[in-house]
Order: structure tokens, then sequence, then C-alpha cells
DNA sequence: GCATAATTGAAACGTACGTATGACTGATAC
DNA sequence: GTATCAGTCATACGTACGTTTCAATTATGC
């Protein structure tokens, strides 16, 4: 394996554990056993090199996120697909991600979770380029399946829902202190089974604004 | 207004705006008009300082979630309190507490919603010390308005619901992004509305143990 | 096999960080 | 009036940061 991929394993692993800012180039190059200028030799600034870690998990996990939208939608023609489908093509990509790079004990589900609350101005960009095109994607899919809601309950509730899995992601080991040890926020399938049950519902209640 | 607390409505700008490790304390001290050696002299460390923005917020709000909380179970006695007004104590507070510091353009949600993602090592010890507890409290609140399902499954669901919050709080401006200015994420009432809809909703889900 | 390009190496750059020091200020107490 | 003490100040300390430099090395094309 190449330089240019144990720098960005690195990275990665040093970023899940303690963020983007607490990492210092010295400890990736330590970890990647490269030298220091290796980073700035293949990726141009550190900045660069975080857009890369995340671009490299992101893009196939949306690119399959609107590969399952849109066979969905193939199959289910004008009309709309059920909203259990439609979650299982929201969720399901990021599970399968964070479980196929499980064995490396890389937890990305962490740096993931973290992207809608981190303040550094590079995650506000990947989010903006990587994530926003499918949220927008999927939200005519919802509203399709939900129609007794107003467009701004859609996106409201499809971002809520967006929220739910960074949430478990982000601090999955969190639950598992407060809980007692009775949750494992680590299992992501025991976590997506309860979040997908607790989506469904939210996303399904009835609208608020229908009571003014 | 003395230097201490210039320096504390300082850092809680700078903090929400930009994330602790990305503040500085030249900034702060800076911002607040005061000394840089003011900082270690009022609190002992960066760390301290970060500890006691954090709890003054804190502090008053999860007084006011237990007040509300006891306050509900001494009414319904034996009975379990309803789910409704059992997420207006759970929620409410924070949403005050949000808008009564708004006037100081002070985006304080941020900072509280980034708690459950920051990777940073204090703000860990701030949740284990403020907000577990609170958490612990009302689970058991919680686990008797939604007595159909299992334990875990009640833990999992406030978890999420805590999430939902945190996650509105930390991305408030995303949303406004992402839906092109449909929904308004700086609006905590509008906010506050459509996460409440959701989390009964979710809450109150069917089991998932129940079809095994 | 040799010219050329790609990659790595050790070391230094300037800057910024959190913290510590010791002199100075101004009020309070006796 | 002077001793005391909380608070402020300018300044320096040591360390670590991201980035750059340029020579040394390795791989590639002909």
């Amino acid at each position: 394996m190449g330089a240019k991929d144990r720098i960005l394993d690195a990275a990665e692993r040093l970023f899940c554990d303690f963020g983007i800012d607490a990492t210092s180039l010295r400890q990736i190059t330590t970890l990647a056993e490269v030298n220091l200028a290796a980073v700035n030799y293949h990726f141009q600034s550190k900045d660069e090199l975080v857009r890369a870690v995340y671009g490299r998990r992101l893009r196939p996990i949306n690119e399959e996120r609107v590969a399952m939208l849109v066979a969905l939608e193939g199959k289910y023609g004008d009309e709309p697909v059920p909203l259990d489908l439609l979650l299982d093509a929201f969720y399901a990509p990021w599970v399968c991600a964070a479980a196929s790079v499980e064995g490396t004990g890389v937890k990305m589900t962490k740096m993931m979770g973290r992207m809608f609350a981190d303040p550094h101005p590079v995650v506000d960009r990947i989010l903006t380029e990587e994530v926003a095109p499918v949220a927008a994607r999927f939200n005519r899919a919802f509203g399709q399946a939900i129609p007794h809601l107003t467009q701004k309950e859609v996106f409201w509730r499809m971002y809520l829902s967006m929220g739910l899995l960074a949430h478990a992601m982000a601090s999955s080991h969190k639950i598992t202190l407060i809980s007692g040890g009775i949750c494992d926020g680590q299992n992501m399938q025991e976590a997506l089974t309860q979040i997908k049950a607790f989506a469904k519902a939210g996303l399904s209640a009835p609208s608020e604004m229908e009571n003014r």
C-alpha cells in the first residue's frame, strides 16, 4: 500500500478519535510511517487531506444511496415508494460502509456523525458538496411517500431523520455509558433497527399544520 | 460587568462559532477586552474555562428540567405522565434558555448541540457530570409513559430524542441552507414544534421486540 | 544505461499556542 | 499612613503547529 493510502488511513483513524483540529500532521505521518512532508506532497494542505479523507468514504456511500433510490423509483413508477424501503435506501449504505471497515478497528461512524455538528469550515464545504445534493434528491421521494405533510414539514422531518443517524453515529459510545451497558451503541445493526423504527414513526406523524 | 463574566461571554460566543479547539485564549481576551493573563488568573486553565462556560448555561437548564419533571410526577401520582408533557419538560428549558440569550446574538444552541459529537475530552466530562444524571432521571419517567417497550428500547428512544434536539441545535443553519430557505433553523419555536411532533411519534412507535 | 520524472528525507521556516512570571495598580482595613 | 491583597499588565517561556526547502533517492521511459 502506497504512502498516499497510508496517510488517508492514519488520518481517518485519528480524525475519528480526536477530531480534525486536535489531530496534527505529525501524529498522522508518525502513524502512517511516512515523512512529514509527504502530506503536503500528496495532498496540498491539511484542508485538502481532510476533504480526501471524507470524500473517500462519502462518495461510494452516496452513490449507493442514490442507486437504491433510483431502483425503487423505477420499480414503483408513479406510485410513491413505501417509507420502509425509502428509509433503507437512506440509512443502510451508511451502516454497510461502517461495517465494512469495522474489522480495521476504524470507528468511521464517529467522524461521519460529527459532520453536522463540526464547526470546521472544511467540513461545511464537504457537507455542501457531498451530502446536500443527495439530501435534495431524497427529499422529493419522501414528499411523495408522506403526502399529508407540507413541503416545509417534509424538509424538517427528513432533516431530523438524518439527525437520528448522525447522533447515533457520532456518540455511539455514549448511549452505552448512559444506559449502563443495556444498549450497545457500537452494534450498528441494533442501532439501525432502533433508528428506523423511530424515524418511520416520526416521519409518518400527523401534520402540525393541519391543526391551525 | 467584571472581567470574569466578560471572559465567559466572549468565550461562549467564540466557542459557538468556531468550536473549542479553534478558539484561542488570545481571541477570547481580545474580544473580552481583558489581559491575556486574566484567563489563567480567574480560571486555572483553558479546560476549566470551558467547563465554566458550559456549566453556567447547563446548570439552570437542567435544574428547570428536573423541577418540571418533579412537578409533573407530583401531579400525576402513580399514573404515568402523558408523553406530551414529559417532552415539554425534556425540551422546553433548552429552548427557553436559548431564546433568553438570543438578543445578545449568542448562538448558544450550536455549542450545546455539539456536546454529543464533540471529541474534546473536557466535553465528555461535562456531559457525564451535567447531563447524564438528568437523562437517567428522565429515563424512568419515559419508561412509565411508554410501557409497551422494553427497557432497552426506552433507553434507545430517549437517547434518539435527545439527538433530535442536539442535531437541530448544532446545525441550525444547515437546514436553512439545504432547504433553500423554506425552513428556518434559527427559529427555535418552529424547530421545537417539529422536533416534538417527531419525537412523540418516534417514542410511541410499536416495539420492535414484539415481532420476534 | 542514462536522462528524467516522481517520491522521500532531514531540517528549518515563521507563527501561534497555553501558561507562567513579576512588577504594578488601586481599593479596603486597621 | 501604611500594610494587605485581589486584580491587572506587559512580557517572556517552551512547545507544537502547518508549511517549505532542497538534496537524496527511487522509479520510469526510451
